[in-house]
DNA sequence: CTGGCCATTGACAACGCTGTCACGGCCAGG
DNA sequence: CCTGGCCGTGACAGCGTTGTCAATGGCCAG
């Protein structure tokens, strides 16, 4: 035989209608035993699977939800995407994954070719900045977004505490007698990393520490940027003490550049943990900024929707603690 | 106007026939320079995307592509993802991911799922012992496997070379003094890994050193695990003077053991790199297994079966170096 | 014995799309 | 003038599934 097989196959070899087979398939109750029977017989003989398609188009809903990040190589949303995958596949639910490479426009391509394929849910972390087209392209689909958003009403959201835990970080840093520290981070247009900006700021207005720009690098969210930034940083004739990484991909960057130029004596915390952060030496003290409770937070809410639940928007927000391990609780080296 | 707009609802707008509206939007060329206007011009005003659903079920194939891997969180995996969507995307194509978890039967279940969502094609990273069933269910659908296999025949494969690989990981080490080497990884049910072990043996065999087997563990594909069984390593009578870590997952354990019983003086070399291995103190030195060109060798393999070449199945060995970096170059310390 | 009810089952349409085929109009060649 | 072919277009079927509705048959109360 050639093709799988279909309903009509398996109703064929079974003696009974399509509808029949439906029936079966789908656990309804008003089918007798023997033809249930035969029906589960012919299924496993055929080795039918139901044509998720054919159903997605019939039923208006498919069974797969669609997941638009940034990259599935950033360990952070690889780690998201596992969570959910987990979660969805006890559901019978596939995902589809749709990365934007930080692109507002290609955001917006991604979330209008997930709805194409009648995906079930859309789970966003955005990018841009304009999101009304959302609402257009989605249909009234469950939208959740996770990790970046506070400026878009109506949907579901999951995030952390950006502000509160970047201050807290940079309060650490203060605490321990530091007073130069430098911001590493992509630039302001992501949402989630100007908001930790501003935490950095806060901290420092808090303390009466002047802003010196030279210590704010920006645009630098992935490793080698950050590295390349932190190795300038070093070679200011002032240089900080102490640094704040916004994110753990700059982080990998900062520690790499740290270790190559001798430097593991200036102080650094990390907005997000990365593997072997605590292996290092000295282990990196980090912003706890995990990304299971977050996804399980979101699927939580997805499912809800998904069954149709109609309540206000949801709006979580995930709180995030300082783990010290060591390089944040370096002390200033010796004042020039 | 509820849901998204349809071809019919196209066609009113641009007073044609729904036909037409499917004329234009897949560029055919039989269709009159102002009819392809007013019909773009409906498409553009009605927000119009085609539903992907019902094409998949009309034409057959589907704009999907099914990847099957061990977990989306292990970044070996989480790379090879990122570049094949990046491939994908430029095709139009969707990634839709399913992880196995390690399971065999589970692999099983997820690409029958997956072929009955009507994917146009899978890569596959295989699990279990057992392949036939790929056949029955695959149907003829283009078919790659990826980092394991040598078992299957008939398929397009993509591997590297791990036996050849880790004899030179291990000859380096022997290379360097070392006579206790031990072995970690997975149990011998991951082809891969059985590859690899049989590579450690290889070179203990041809240095003519006799295999301990309290030096050799498994069922630690894991960071927990491995550092578990490093730690017990440690902890023996007679401890290795040097570790083969088999996969990189299990070198973050062994790493972070290593780092956490402060025998930073032990030597180790890692089967694949991981984040921050440049970066340790000291630096692991590792077999340089680089998802990107796997992956991408897998993606031309499946755009061509795409296009429908029918050549005889291709297998691609990529060739894997040992990089030195510092930790595979540490003297045995002081024998017993 | 009969009417009515319920459990079981099936015929048919429809989801949105594209492939097949047919139709009308136009032009070139006879 | 007629004919044949090509171009632009549309009517219709059908991909595999489920929802709707109706038909069948058995069983029980009257």
């Amino acid at each position: 035989m050639s093709g799988r097989a279909t309903v009509y196959d398996v109703a064929r070899v079974a003696g009974v209608s399509i509808k029949t087979v439906s029936r079966v398939v789908n656990g309804s109750e008003h089918v007798s035993e023997p033809t249930r029977q035969r029906v589960l017989t012919a299924v496993a003989d055929l080795a039918y699977v139901r044509n998720s398609v054919a159903y997605s188009l019939r039923t208006g809903s498919g069974d797969a939800i669609g997941v638009v990040i940034d990259s599935i190589a950033d360990s952070f949303f690889a780690k998201l995407v596992s969570v959910i995958e987990e979660r969805m596949l006890a559901e019978g639910i596939s995902v589809l994954i749709a990365s934007t490479g930080r692109s507002g426009s290609r955001e917006r391509g991604q979330v209008a070719r997930l709805a194409g394929q009648n995906v079930r849910a859309l789970l966003i972390a955005p990018i841009g900045n304009d999101h009304s087209y959302i609402a257009d392209v989605t249909q009234g689909m469950p939208v959740v977004l996770v990790d970046r958003d506070w400026e878009i009403a109506g949907y579901d959201t999951v995030l952390v505490q950006d502000r509160v835990g970047a201050k807290a970080a940079v309060d650490h840093l203060i605490a321990g007698g530091h007073r130069r520290i430098a911001f590493i981070g992509d630039n302001g247009d992501l949402p989630t990393i100007a908001e930790r900006r501003l935490g950095y700021l806060d901290a420092l207005a808090a303390a009466g520490i002047e802003v010196d720009e030279l210590l704010l690098r920006t645009a630098c969210g992935e490793p080698e940027p950050a590295a390349a930034a932190t190795a300038e940083l070093l070679a200011l004739p002032d240089p900080p003490t102490a640094v704040f990484s916004s994110n753990p991909r700059a982080s990998l960057g900062v520690v790499r550049a740290l270790h190559q130029g001798l430097r593991t004596d200036i102080a650094m915390v990390s907005f997000g943990d990365f593997a072997l952060a605590d292996s290092l030496e000295p282990a990196v003290t980090i912003i706890d900024q995990d990304p299971t409770p977050i996804a399980e937070a979101a699927v939580d809410l997805l499912l809800a929707r998904m069954r149709g639940e109609q309540s206000e928007a949801t709006n979580i927000v995930l709180p995030v603690n300082v783990v010290p391990r060591g390089s944040g609780e370096l002390a200033p080296w010796n004042r020039s």
